[in-house]
DNA sequence: TTATCAATCTCGCAA
DNA sequence: TTGCGAGGTTGATAA
C-alpha cells in the first residue's frame, strides 16, 4: 500500500464526469492497482476512487508545473487523472492478505432464527420451506397454519416500503396457483417503519415486528436442551 | 489527518457485532474524528469504520501486550475498538478544508434537460410542473399532450422495478383525483432492465429510452440559437 | 456473465 | 429529527 499526501487535482469521467480543485490530499494506491483519495474529513467514502481492476499509467507533466500526472483507467474506459502538484508525504507498507471481516446479526440469521421459530408467529404454525423459488426471486420463509393456510413470510432487518412491494409482488403470483390459494402474507421485521405498517395494511398484510436477541436467546437455550 | 500502519485487532459492535483478527492494516484518523480501516485491497469500502460525529478514548493496555488499545463511539453507543499490537508507520498531516465535489450527469441534469425538451416524448407535448408535489412524494415530470391529456414522467438515469413501483403508485394517487383524471405514465431513463420494461407494460405505462448525449447537444444547440 | 438484493450502506434534501 | 430517494453506490450470491 501506498500513502501519498499531495496537493493534487482530480478530474472523473465515467458515468458522471467530475472535477476536484487543486487541494492537499491523501491519495491510497493499493496492492491490488485501485486507488482512492481522501480528504481530511468523513470515515467511509473516498472523494473519487478507481476499483480494481484498474491500470496505472504515470506521466512526467512538468511542462505543466506538476511533479506527475496519474491516468487511471478500467475496463469501462472511465478515467481518473490526477495532477499531483507538490508531494508532501511519499510511503509505500507491505501488508499481505487480510484474514477478512467476520460477521453476525444480518438478514441470513434473522431468517434461519425465524425457520427454527415458526411460534414465532402463531401456535402450531409449520415451516414449509425457506427461500421458496418463485419466477419473480424467492420467498423468504413459508409455512403453514393450524388450520392448513400458507403464509408467505418476507425478512427484513429494516422494514420499509420496498419490502412490502416485494412481498405483495410474490403473493400475487403465489396466489394465481389454485393449489396454493389463498395464500396470505407476513411483513417480517426487527423494525417497521411507521410508512411501511400502513402499506401493508392497505394489502391486507400483516406486520410481526421480531426481537432479535429475544430469539437467539431462545436459540440458545433449546441448544442447551438438545 | 493521522495515518497509522500497525499490526492491529478489530472489533465492532452495532448494528451488527464483527470482528477482525489480528493482521497489519492502515488506520486512518481524521480531522473530523472519523475513523477508519483499511486492507491493502478495494478502493472504496473500509474493513471498518466510525463515522463522525465519535469520540475515540485511547488507553495503555501493556498488560495486554499491545501498544494502544482505541474505543471509538458513536451517539448510538456503537462501538468500535483498536487493539493495535505493533506500529509500522505513524504520521500526521494538515490537509485543510477541501473545495468539494462539482458532478455533472447526475437524474436531476437529466430531468432538467427532459423539462427544457418536451418534444423528447412527442409533438406538441407541454411542460405543466418540474416536482409536482404530492402527498407521497414529488412527480418527477408533468406534461400536457396536444390532446389535453395529463402524463406523468418518472425520470431515472437507469430504469429499474423500483422505479416502475414508485410511478405506479403516483399513477393511482393522480387518478384518484377527478380534475386531474386520467393521467398515463411515462418511465424514461438512459437504460431500461427488461425487467422493468416487462413490469412496466403491464402497468400500461409507456417506456421511452433517452439518450443524455443527444439531448445535452440539442440543449448546446438552443444556446447557441439564443 | 448477468440479475438480484443487502448494506454498520452513505449522502443530500426537504418536510 | 425523520423520511425519502439517489449513488460513479459497492459487494455478495444465485441463475
Amino acid at each position: 500500500m501506498r500513502l501519498l499526501v499531495a496537493r493534487c487535482q482530480v478530474d472523473y469521467a465515467g458515468r458522471l464526469t467530475a472535477h476536484l480543485p487543486f487541494a492537499n490530499r491523501l491519495i491510497l494506491q493499493k496492492a491490488d492497482g485501485s486507488v482512492s483519495i481522501h480528504a481530511d474529513d468523513r470515515a467511509y467514502k473516498p472523494l473519487n476512487w478507481m476499483n480494481p481492476p484498474c491500470t496505472i499509467t504515470v506521466d512526467d507533466a512538468s511542462g505543466d508545473d506538476l511533479v506527475e500526472r496519474w491516468t487511471i483507467r478500467n475496463k469501462d474506459a472511465d478515467t481518473l487523472t490526477i495532477s499531483i502538484a507538490e508531494v508532501l508525504h511519499d510511503s509505500a507498507h507491505e501488508l499481505g492478505v487480510d484474514p477478512g471481516l467476520q460477521k453476525d446479526g444480518v438478514e441470513a440469521h434473522l431468517q434461519a432464527l425465524l425457520a427454527e421459530n415458526p411460534e414465532t408467529f402463531g401456535a402450531g404454525w409449520r415451516l414449509v420451506r425457506r427461500e421458496h423459488p418463485t419466477p419473480i426471486g424467492p420467498v423468504d420463509l413459508l409455512y403453514r397454519t393450524p388450520e392448513g393456510l400458507l403464509v408467505a413470510v418476507e425478512v427484513k432487518r429494516r422494514g420499509e416500503i420496498d419490502g412490502v412491494e416485494q412481498l405483495t409482488r410474490y403473493l400475487a403470483l403465489l396466489n394465481e396457483d389454485p393449489t396454493l390459494r389463498p395464500v396470505r402474507g407476513v411483513f417480517a421485521a426487527q423494525l417497521i417503519k411507521p410508512q411501511a405498517a400502513v402499506l401493508a395494511s392497505t394489502r391486507g398484510i400483516d406486520c410481526v415486528t421480531v426481537d432479535y436477541d429475544l430469539l437467539r436467546g431462545i436459540d440458545n437455550v433449546e441448544d442447551r436442551l438438545f
